[in-house]
DNA sequence: GATGAATGAGCGTTCATTCAT
DNA sequence: GATGAATGAACGCTCATTCAT
């Protein structure tokens, strides 16, 4: 596709945002600040966006279309919903992980208000959960996943753990790496944290027998 | 009306602070319409709190203590780690479930900064962790949860889990009841997504060749 | 003088009030520090005092008073002009250099605006000035003092001379004795800066022409 | 209207702060009043000044820079002490009877503070002073001025004789020529207000023999 | 008289956005 | 398209003063 000869001004503006988004934060990050790091003129960011908001707006779009496309791309690659769980997990914990000025923005500044978070998840969050719906039902049929388990509330359990292994990553001064941990999180997430022989919360180990 | 300090005008002021911040976002809060609306001059705020930002710091402290408090009394009822872990997931989405603003200030307005996020995790969130912490060692040692999982993996799972199914809620227009939620989570979570006999994410059906 | 049991309280809030002043300046000086340092309520100030700017004038009122009174009894005990006008001169210093606190409140303090200086000038000031100019009339009649001099020139002279003997000791870290400057002072007043013979400014050398 | 910086607006500024400031004072000074009377919006104002205090600075420094430069000046065509001194008095008080704001301005809000005042002192102020200083020397070391008068007293009663002449003339309602005044002050600085004969403030007239 | 909690008016400064060049 | 000087709305906080006790 043809693109203009400015574009790569556009591009810079959005790297000098994320840098300067992940340092200051959303509000006490300043425009000129990355109209400067950007080297561009304050003026010329109202060019390629309406506004300061705009900026975190394009952010998430671009980046989480990217994220999507490239997970739809992977998932093809293997065949079982167990399996897809694990790569949408890696897929996740990898993107996030690679570039940590971007995961501060996606895990802390996009969600600076409620207005941002809806209109956020009504968009390419959304399509995100659908993509992990999708996977979860497909297993659902085929017997590799339990079917009598609320979808919803698989998906947002799966996102929620992802989620916080990001947030956790960002906020910790230790510099381990974040994909690692998808295989013991997909891990739990499927076999689940009880041991074989007393799962389930309603099992009980035969002492307590009397008990409710 | 009496001019002894303390009346009730602190607990005013925070209420007040709560529902402002849960409308307006902490930013675009106004001190004054928090003064306003909890019938006190702007000044008077400042009898009682540093400042804006101290508004949020000791709502959180506040409504942190009490709820670890009490998470910790009613662990006390309860004899093993799944039903623990049970009381736990009952108990977080109960108490965000009851009051919705203070339920978004939580989910969302204190996650504004990471200054903000470091500070939280750094005192009570880390309370919180560890009170989860101890319940999956205890069950880890008895045997009714599996040793081998690690635990800071298996706490940030289950607080993600929890933590999304309560921005989920709020998000939601919908209204329905947070803490019903409680039993499908923990039931994933003890149990695993994955249907017996087919868990774990590396086994595959032994003729997996033409699964999609 | 029967004074009421309380007027102590009165005077401890205008010492309080000169070393704050002093110490802060009038404008950044909060009148809770005056009351904390004098050991009474906020309030109280208020039951001896109209307002803040009410310390100064007070303040300003009764040092004058005192000090015009002392200047008027000295100066019965000396018979010529010249005599006189080296105990103003010496009663000023002494006076001023006596207490910082006190001198800087009445060199910077009294002059925050026009406002007080105009009210000050009008007042006590005046007094001083009529003090001042009776004595040079007296030294005018009697031959002792230069008839043909402007005597309202005169007295600004005088007065300017000393006031600034004051505001360069307040401002010196030095800290020399501030009346031992009355002798060379007046001195200079009486005799003049020119050497004898060379006296005037339009008095030049009659042949000039080499002069350096 | 041209963008570009600078034009006159830095000037306008000046020029507005000084009646400001001269008509309310320093501190009731609104930054937005002299904002609008320079025909420029508030935040501009910051575009040349660091802020409210930068514009008291700005003004001494610009003010006293040329007042200095214009006193070296004129000090160089005249050849001996005496003279020069009429020329130091007389510009003071030209300079400072051309513009009454901005004597106000000098005579009053720059001495809001000790720390003005000491920055002050500090810089232009002691440039003067220097000036003032070296034509004393200058007339005592080549006979014209008498050599056993203290340099700082006399450079200091000289500095206040004028300076208490400005803020005599700003704090009166008639509107005298203040320059008219330079004359006499130096006629009196150079001979002294003694009558020749009885000069000193130690011989006193020989009726009066037996006072102390 | 004394107290001190409560009041609420008041303002310097920042910074996202505009628009003449 | 690009610039950056100019704009001006917006607000947290302080503190002199009041007044119920």
């Amino acid at each position: 596709m043809a693109r203009r000869r400015s574009d790569d001004k556009r591009e810079r503006i959005l790297q000098a945002a994320v840098k300067v988004f992940a340092k200051k934060g959303y509000f006490a990050a300043r425009v000129s600040e990355i109209a400067s790091k950007a080297a561009v003129a304050d003026g010329t960011i109202y060019l390629y966006f309406k506004g300061k908001e705009d900026l975190l707006v394009s952010l998430f779009d671009e980046v989480m279309k990217e994220h999507i496309e490239q997970a739809r791309a992977e998932l093809a690659l293997v065949p079982t919903a167990p399996e897809k769980l694990r790569v949408i997990a890696e897929h996740h914990l990898r993107a996030m992980g690679q570039n940590r000025d971007l995961a501060v923005v996606f895990q802390v500044e996009l969600r600076q208000s409620t207005k941002f978070m809806e209109r956020f998840t009504a968009s390419w969050l959304q399509d995100y959960f659908s993509l992990m719906s999708a996977v979860i039902e497909d297993g659902q049929k085929d017997g590799s996943l339990r079917p009598e388990l609320p979808r919803k509330v698989v998906v947002k359990a799966l996102f929620g753990a992802l989620d916080e292994m990001v947030t956790s990553w960002i906020l910790s001064r230790r510099d381990y790496d974040l994909d690692k941990l998808a295989a013991p999180v997909v891990d739990l997430f499927l076999r689940g944290a009880a041991s074989t022989g007393t799962r389930g919360p309603t099992r009980r180990p035969a002492l307590a027998g009397t008990a409710s």
